[in-house]
DNA sequence: CGGTATCCGCCTCGATACTG
DNA sequence: CAGTATCGAGGCGGATACCG
């Protein structure tokens, strides 16, 4: 067994597969749109907001906020507040969250990588299909 | 095998973090709400449509054919029907989509087994906040 | 069985304006 | 700078009906 964790998955309490587990809320969380590039970003380092929000091309103030709250209070993401003039507050991962971080980028540079045979999966796909 | 993609990430010209980059979409498709619970059951083995309807618990069936689809036309799911009657789809995992369904596979099972800090850092925040 | 077509509510998301 | 408040459009996704 390669695994790291702990344990064989089917004797975990957490079936994300089941509707009702709440490990598919944080999932959705880590995995979903803004989620994955955030914790992306902030595994090379520390970032101010709007650091945050140019490094994550296309994010809105709105979604970004609402993002980091919900990884925030996932424990994936530690929030430091200095209450200077003008304020100051930097974001940096949990340890929790730089696990989740790691093995999302080694997803993420998998797609990147083999993004030349997506693209020809896509053209062969629409080849036939694209008739219409 | 440790690292089976090919070249530095730097070097790469897909960069998921630019708004612009095919690889987001993909991205999305493979850690989306039902993209990444879909790939996680294809993991198994083969499954016909119902069977993985039933296997990821809350999907309709409009939404697991157009995960499939685009599943599909990224060259991550392969389809096989057999025209007899009554109908038999198989779907399988395609070499490509068997790599990522390993690494999204890591992660969720991560998830998993950390649920419980997950959720002790959940109750941390909501009592600090949740007086709201 | 293995889907597609259509309708439609809701909730996400983006744009904008405003605050500390 | 670091957000929150509000609003409106659109698309996600469920329910239903129907086809091969």
């Amino acid at each position: 067994m390669e695994e790291t964790v702990t344990a064989d998955p089917a004797d975990l309490p957490f079936d994300v597969f089941s509707k009702a587990c709440p490990s598919r809320g944080t999932l959705e969380h880590v995995t979903g749109r803004w989620g994955s590039l955030t914790l992306g970003a902030l595994h090379e380092g520390s970032f101010r907001f709007n650091e945050l929000r140019r490094r994550v091309d296309g994010v809105s103030e709105k979604m970004l906020s609402q993002t980091l709250h919900a990884l925030e209070r996932d424990g994936l993401v530690h929030r430091e507040a200095q209450p200077t003039n003008p304020p100051r507050v930097d974001y940096t991962l949990t340890p929790l969250g730089y696990e989740v971080a790691e093995r999302l980028l080694g997803l993420i540079h998998l797609m990147e990588d083999r993004m030349p045979t997506v693209l020809e999966a896509r053209e062969r796909y629409d080849a036939v299909r694209g008739a219409r």
